[in-house]
DNA sequence: CCGTGATGCCGGAACGTTCCGGCATGCCGG
DNA sequence: CCGGCATGCCGGAACGTTCCGGCATCACGG
């Protein structure tokens, strides 16, 4: 039913009636040949389901067909790293590369690029990776010293604010923030984006500061303090991933229903919002094509198609559920 | 610092005064060589930190470097076969393999060999895997026709049945179940279980059955049903992933609070579990390594150091938590 | 002393691709 | 008619590994 025999390239190129250089060139569209040439080796290449040898090529490009990738070390149970990962193989396998997990401290195995998820300024693997002079793409700016080749980062700060506009249509005078350390470009952007928000708003600035891995006691208690300091605080934007999540319960206790007397939001999607009573407001991030993005950009300066500096916008969006809508 | 250039085989060889097949045969175990030489390479190799070229090597085994992968397509999305996924994706790097994901009907892509997740008796595309005469692996026993290589399974009818027995020991005694379908191994086992543990405590096994990718709306209506035909129901139990989470703000509706008036589990483990309130009991299936041990079993048959037919036990874990702990 | 078999080691070919250099052919202006 | 150049195509080498077959050497029994 199949064919008995993978085509390989000599198979394409005697059935087409030329030599292997030839038909390579075609396949590639590198070298010279004519234009019917090149359609005759196609056509051919496609009736025999022809797929390039990947292991043939990367020995002879001298490439290793692999990628290193890596993320915070503390973050990776998180569901958004898992996405992120996941998008990263998945742009990988479709260029016919292999991804490798950077996370001990051991030195940078053989690979031809890096992918690193949302660099800390503060991570000793981060910076020494910067400095190993591969191609690397960062998901979100690096705010260390050193620059990655390539950056893939959202409208985070302006998303903020479309969200801060959307609380304020619902109602809420008195918004507050808590908000994960500086330390990573994405908290420093969310928090950028409310303070800006605030200043256009003339509002006060009301923001909680926790450490980027707070357990949920820390993440509770910072909103405990926020809440007494200003029992008029009527809406409550988490940053963490996870966070708000655990704020329902203790919200509850405090005889403030979210989406009720008190709007809840989070920056962080996830199947945890979705569940929760009342469904929380996020914004999505969409980890997985961010993670895509990546692979395909560094495959993109990898091949000298685009130019070390470049920066692709993902696309994030807005989710509005109930915890933000008064009845 | 580091070495100017990779170390090949051919260095190694020259630097231990030997030919490269010697060399070889030293450091994969293979041919006749003496122990002191075979110790003098196998020195060098490590002085000069050789790493093998997993191209050239793929090249000349003819091994294509790649595994597939299929997982039940409604599910891909949820948690679990994510991590499931990820832990293959690990095992695989660890063996220098790529994973190629098998998602579409199209025909079968080049791979070595197949880890089939959690494979539906009544899926085309798992069928067909399964007639392409490679090596598979398979998470779960395939409850349809033939037969895989290899199969990783965990002991999912016991720890119900260990669930079963903390329930009855916080006091229920009018369980029910909310499960799948039998189509997937997973299911039954589950269905199996609780069955056998009804039978053997003398109670009547009260079970709902819902499709296999459930909406919430189906599982609450199966609760509902449950709860209004057996208004006695004491502890429920959940099969589908996420589900017990559903049902939460439903059961506090009817003034059944989990934990207090009615326990509450599930049998599958996720974040939702830990952050519903109160935090729900249920089965972590360790997805994760259960995706490394398929890919490990894989590569064991593919070397042909296990025989096929081999069967791999997976441990799970019960996890309680104060959905079924009464106050 | 020869035949036999085990032991230790080796050279060369092959896997499928890319790429360097080269060889025709045809066209042009001089 | 010749030199130069562009066009279209090709052969061969190389990437690093594995593996088949073979060549010494040595021990041992006849």
């Amino acid at each position: 039913m199949g064919p008995d025999e993978p085509a390989t390239l000599l198979t394409v190129a005697k059935t087409a009636g030329v030599s292997k250089t030839t038909a390579s060139d075609a396949l590639r569209g590198s070298g010279r040949v004519s234009a019917q040439t090149k359609a005759r080796v196609l056509e051919v290449a496609a009736a025999l389901g022809y797929v390039p040898n990947g292991s043939a090529r990367h020995l002879r490009r001298a490439s290793t067909g692999t990628i290193g990738l890596h993320v915070p070390e503390v973050l990776t149970r998180s569901v958004y790293y898992m996405a992120f990962v996941f998008g990263v193989v998945q742009g990988a396998a479709d260029n016919d590369y292999d991804v490798t997990l950077i996370t001990s401290g051991r030195r940078t195995p053989r690979v031809d690029g890096l992918v690193l998820g949302d660099p800390l300024a503060d991570d000793p693997i981060v910076t020494r990776l910067m400095a190993a002079g591969l191609p690397t793409v960062t998901c979100e700016r690096f705010t260390g010293a050193g620059r990655a080749d390539g950056v893939v980062l959202s409208q985070h700060a302006e998303t903020v604010g479309a969200l801060m506009d959307h609380l304020s249509a619902s109602g809420a005078a008195r918004p507050a923030l808590i908000v994960a350390g500086d330390a990573s470009d994405w908290a420093a952007a969310v928090h950028g984006g409310f303070r800006a928000w605030c200043e256009h708003h003339g509002r006060e600035p009301l923001v909680r500061t926790v450490p980027f891995d707070a357990p949920p006691e820390d993440v509770r208690r910072a909103a405990l303090e926020l809440l007494a300091l200003r029992p008029e605080i009527d809406a409550l934007v988490c940053g963490p991933a996870g966070a708000a999540a655990h704020l329902v319960p203790l919200l509850r206790e405090q005889g403030r229903v979210p989406g009720r007397d008190l709007l809840l939001a989070s920056c962080v999607d996830s199947q945890a919002m979705q569940l929760a009573d009342p469904p929380i407001t996020a914004i999505d991030l969409r980890p997985r094509e961010a993670g895509v993005r990546c692979a395909e950009l560094l495959f993109e300066l990898l091949a000298g198609h685009t130019r070390p500096g470049a920066e692709r916008v993902q696309p994030i969006e807005l989710v509005v559920r109930a915890s933000t809508r008064r009845a």
